[in-house]
Parts: C-alpha cells; sequence; structure tokens
DNA sequence: GCGCGCTTTTGATCTTGGTCAAACAGTCAG
DNA sequence: CTGACTGTTTGACCAAGATCAAAAGCGCGC
C-alpha cells in the first residue's frame, strides 16, 4: 500500500501496540482503495475475504431482509469493521455500501488472521474490538426492545452530540433515511419524532439539530444509566 | 474448586486449548458455586468481577429498563458468560438470574485477565468466543428489526430443534414469559402468536411443541440464509 | 380431594408505528 | 430560470402489538 496514510492507520487501536515488523507486513500485504458513494463492498452471506478499515469517508452495515433493508450501523473513519467474520473465518452477517465516497484500507483476512496468531499484542487489541463491538450491540438491541422511536432519537442525538464533545448545535452525517433506518424505523416515523422532540427543546432545520435544553432531553430520552464505552 | 467437574470445564471450547498449567491455576482459584432458583447473580452496572461459566442449571441475561425487563439470552449448559464485560474491565451491560438451580464457576475477573495476557490458546479461544456472541447479537437484531413476531417465534422454533438434532417434537426450556420477553413481546402476545403458528402445523400443549409440517413452518418462518454459527 | 396462587389464554380496546398518497423543498442539468 | 429528480414532510388511514380485564389451567401444599 501506499504510506500515505500509514501513520493513521498504525495510530488505530487494532493496529498501535503491535510489533513494528508485524505491522509492517500486514500494511504491505494490503491495499488501500478508493470507492465511489453507494458503491456496495460487500454482501452478507459471502465468506469474510477482507478486513476493512474505512480511512476516509463513511459506511453503512446493512441487513437486506424480505423487501425491506435495515442498517445496522453507520462506519466513521478510522475505524475497523467486520472484525468478527474475519476472525472466525465465516460467512459476512451485514452487508456494506458506502455512503460516500470512502478510501478503505483492505487486509486480506487469510494475512490478518496468520499475523494475528503470531503477534499477542494484536491478537489482544482484536479481542478488545470485538468485546466493544459486542456491547454496542447489546445497547443496540435493548435499545430496540425496550424503548419507542422518540426515545430512541432522542438518545441517539444526545449520543452524537457527545461524541462531538457535547456540541449542543451540528450537522446529522447521512441522509435522514438512513438515520429512520438505523433507529428502526420509518422516514416518515423520523420525521414525526423530530416532531415530538421539538417540545423537548430540539429544533431542526435541514440536516442542522440544535438542543436547546439538554436536561429536558435527557428527561425525555431517559438514558442508559451505563456510560458509553468509547 | 472441586475436582468433580474438572473434566467437562476442561473441555470447553474456552478453555480446551489452553496450557495445561495455566487452565490449573484458574481453575484453582475459581468458585464452584450453587445457586437457588430466581436469584440475581449480578446487576447491570456493577464492575464485572467474574467470569461466570454455566455447568448446570439455566441462567436468564436480562436488562431491566424503564419498567419493563427483557431477556436478552438464555444461557444453557455448559457456557460461559459475560466474557464481554469481563475482557473490557467495563460495567455489566446485563444483569442475570438463575431461572433453576444453577452451578456456576466463578473465575475471579483479574486472574482471567492475567492468564489471558500469558496463555496464547486461551486468549485466541476467548476471542472467537467473543466473534460468536457478537454474531449472535447481529442476528437477535436484526431480527428484531425487520420480522414481525409470529416469525421470530418461528424462526426461534425451528432454531431450537435444530439445537437438539432436528427434534420435531419438543419441551421448552423456561417459562412461556420468559420466551416471550426474549422474543421481544407480551405474554399474551405469544399465546397469540401460537395460535397464527397452529396454521402452519405447529401444536402446542403446555411446554411440548410439534411441529407437524417443518416445510411449511420454514415458508412462513423466512430464515436466515447465513446459517447458524453453533 | 380441595383450594390457593401462579401462569397462560382469551377477549376487548387502545397506542404506536407502518403504509399510502400528496405536497413541499432542495439540487442540478440544461 | 426552469423543470426534473430526489429526499423530506404532512395528512389520512391501517395493522401489529400493547394493555387491561377476566377466565381458564395447572401445580402444590394441606
Amino acid at each position: 500500500m501506499r504510506i500515505g496514510e500509514k501513520p493513521e492507520i498504525a495510530r488505530l487501536p487494532l493496529f498501535r501496540d503491535m510489533d513494528d515488523a508485524m505491522r509492517e507486513r500486514v500494511l504491505s500485504g494490503s491495499f488501500l482503495q478508493v470507492f465511489p458513494p453507494q458503491l456496495t463492498l460487500f454482501e452478507r452471506g459471502r465468506q469474510a475475504d477482507f478486513l476493512h478499515v474505512l480511512v476516509d469517508g463513511l459506511v453503512e452495515l446493512y441487513v437486506s431482509g424480505t423487501g425491506r433493508d435495515t442498517t445496522m450501523k453507520i462506519v466513521e473513519p478510522v475505524t475497523s469493521f467486520i472484525v468478527a467474520a474475519v476472525m472466525t473465518d465465516l460467512p459476512y452477517l451485514m452487508s456494506a455500501r458506502t455512503l460516500t465516497s470512502s478510501r478503505v484500507l483492505l487486509v486480506p483476512a487469510a494475512l490478518m488472521r496468520e499475523v494475528i496468531r503470531k503477534d499477542t499484542a494484536l491478537m489482544q487489541a482484536t479481542m478488545h474490538e470485538l468485546a466493544l463491538g459486542y456491547r454496542d450491540m447489546v445497547r443496540a438491541l435493548t435499545d430496540m426492545k425496550l424503548r419507542q422511536s422518540a426515545e430512541r432519537l432522542a438518545n441517539h442525538l444526545l449520543e452524537f452530540s457527545a461524541q462531538r464533545g457535547n456540541a449542543w448545535d451540528f450537522e446529522l452525517s447521512g441522509e435522514k433515511r438512513v438515520l429512520a433506518s438505523l433507529l428502526g424505523m420509518t422516514p416518515e416515523n423520523l420525521s414525526r419524532a423530530f416532531g415530538t422532540l421539538k417540545e423537548q427543546g430540539v429544533s431542526v432545520n435541514g440536516a442542522r439539530v440544535r438542543i436547546e435544553d439538554r436536561a429536558a432531553l435527557a428527561a425525555f430520552a431517559r438514558p442508559d444509566p451505563v456510560p458509553a464505552d468509547r
């Protein structure tokens, strides 16, 4: 691969602590590729052939069931994704597509598995990554099971804001339809959910969201008592 | 700990491949304890102090939100649980209670983390366990997001049957209310869901379920094209 | 065997969110 | 600037599932 973003990738939690020579081995066997928007990177059911690391852009992980799709996760840079399928050498459970033009590092799955067996630090980092991913999913599932749609949106906004240093005013990243799917509702319903949040001091204008009264929003959202992991 | 079930535990995927001396070290630092039914083993939000391995009995992992609870997973023997919280040294995201009288192996989290760092085979096994757990959760979430209740029940029955060697006639393990909560519906609705499945050749009598027409049930359930991992 | 307590089932009604349709807004090519 | 295209919003209606209430089963101790 090109050396341009090597430092950035080397700083990733996943690769940070590993042996330098090993890291060099992994990176030199990998490809950094640019994909246009709306391109499918891989599909559910296919054997996992590459570990993916999003370097730049925006990627959606989704599952298409009978008729409708649902988005499982929006991947932001710089993050590795579908670690589990690669590690277990099992078929992908989710499909992936780019939302915007994206640069992705592709690490051959077999290479990854081989190096992981030799480099303990990499294995430990992978383990940690998987554990955090698992906890993410546990949260998402409980959210889905015991909160209703407007609450889910409220929580999402609070977390999104927290990720951006508790900004009370920010832009939503993707399209609203994708957000709706992520939160497990229809676009129409997302619209209405924003409507009910207006009463809790949230104003929306296009993609721009402003949280006027954080306390009121939190009271409405009843956020998770266990704080987020990352 | 007592040596009675050591072979059984040593045969677990998690401990199987590790160094014998290390395994001895882990097990001798652990406790095997018997708990009565309906006892809370730990609660969400508390720091993870033990890796748990269910040796015998039945354990429910659940989350209690505002008012209602939801069960996340029914743990059957012999399985380790809450690996992620232990590995990351983060608070439990789920609570656990026994459903029946249960024997549980308690491995101190610090000991587990210490040994994992030294024993590569254990680390690899833990990583694998986490990856499978992650995939479990991905499945559960998609199930929740894009199937409706009767379909979820149908799929659950098919999978439960598959776990028991494709038995067409079997007993549900726990109470129906727990099953309902696991499938993300109310007990009333579970009852009605069984009703609609009657039309697809499923007959229920108490806890006894009989699948008369597997093909019809599968057609109704539209099962996941990606086969189960374990 | 009888009665108490609990789970499950059934029925009636209500709420949430989905569906369908149309208006509206923003973007971009010509 | 204008028109076509796409995405968002609004409104009317519908369906799945929750809630409430009551009846029916079932297990267990006395």
